[in-house]
DNA sequence: ATAATAATTTAGATTTGCCTAAAATATTAT
DNA sequence: ATAATATTTTAGGCAAATCTAAATTATTAT
């Protein structure tokens, strides 16, 4: 039931994260993802479908199994532990680790996960605030919002970010922005949907609408770690 | 000239291996060491000479060139220094990290592995007492005999073991040899070439032939880092 | 020196993962 | 309801890495 090559991992992954905001996934998005073709995704659906980590039926659709899903939190915790561990310990920048992660995430041995996440004290979350999953692929949720939703003269601390591109960390580095920074928004203006914002206390300054939709905030209650 | 498959990697660190040994490695040792077949080694020997990476004449033999070592000397120090990790931060034992560290080993950042290398403070040798490569490439050789050499009455401490088989570890780990333990060689018993030793002022005991030759030692002075 | 044996290479298949082009099915727009 | 469009699948092929069986070259033993 088990043995899955780093692509069919690599499947397993994607069907995962997209199934996670979108109830319905497509042969194309997958294909997008991946950075392959359509006909290609489909062969793939065919063989994970015979390794029953997959309910397929052609033309109709597809989604994880049970299996399949255990098999993506697996691999997304092993993913995010290592991210930890990258810039907690051998001082990588948040920007600069989800490449890596990308190859560390398929090492095998689940004793050596297990003793990883001991050795960097259980944490909850990886440094792009997205939660690591436990063992038994349990997830704790957080109740956070996206920026843009937070009313104007609110206070709350970033608690992840949208994406992993560099192109969004590089803005944020630039601004000066990190996961438990504290944001306050001063105003929007509908013009453009730019918010104006202001962070520890200096002089507040606007950022796009697509830049606050990347951002997700906890209304600043007490809290656990977080880098 | 780079952009190797992981398979690839793995024939170039079997050759070097087999190198250090011997001077003329065969089609056939390489694929017993690899599980495979002499067929799919001559293969491979071909699209490691178009690569660059060997010098390769068919039916006369082939060895690294000096790219190949370069690659070679990399993998080895990732491994090793995957390994000291495992033991050093994740407590494992030296007998479970072999296997694993056959697949870090394989991660492709550089970046990764020096900064690895800084994390675990530039350690000289790995676990089992084989030295670490530096970012050159460059290996410290130690002064090391092999322990049938050590003449009787003399003392010294164990600096390596020949081979990294599970079946070794265990019966070390049961006679309570580790790298660093203090041997004295009381007597040699020519019938079976076995061993009368004592280690730290216990009884003496006897090993056998086959177990002193898997052992490598230094006789003591003063001396470095060694887990 | 030549026959027997051992080592190595070639020939021809297989599996995984991918591709393009064409066909089949589903969705939508009128 | 049907035509146009979009999505998905099939067909047929390619490269990497492997295999078995057969052929070739090298080594050795008499």
């Amino acid at each position: 039931m088990e043995n899955l090559s780093t692509t069919e991992e690599n499947y397993i992954k994607t069907i995962y994260h997209l199934q996670q905001s979108e109830s319905n996934v497509g042969t194309n998005e997958v294909a997008v993802k991946l950075n392959t073709k359509a006909a290609s995704v489909t062969d793939m659906l065919k063989r994970l479908n015979t390794k029953q980590v997959l309910n397929y039926e052609k033309y109709k659709g597809f989604s994880l199994s049970e299996d399949g899903q255990k098999i993506a939190l697996r691999i997304v915790r092993k993913h995010r532990l290592w991210e930890f561990f990258l810039v907690e310990k051998l001082n990588f920048g948040w920007d600069e680790v989800h490449t890596i992660a990308e190859e560390l995430e398929h090492i095998s041995s689940d004793l050596l996960v297990e003793r990883l996440d001991s050795f960097l004290g259980h944490p909850k979350f990886d440094p792009h605030g997205d939660p690591i999953p436990d063992s038994n692929g349990k997830i704790e949720r957080q109740p956070q919002i996206n920026l843009v939703d937070l009313p104007i003269g609110s206070t709350a601390k970033v608690s992840a970010v949208g994406s992993q591109s560099s192109e969004l960390l590089e803005l944020l580095t630039h601004k000066n922005i990190a996961i438990g920074t504290s944001i306050s928004v001063k105003r929007k203006f509908c013009f453009d949907n730019s918010l104006e914002i202001e962070i520890n206390a200096t002089t507040p300054f606007t950022i796009s609408r697509e830049l606050a939709l990347a951002l997700f905030v906890k209304i600043a209650t007490d809290n656990q770690t977080h880098g």
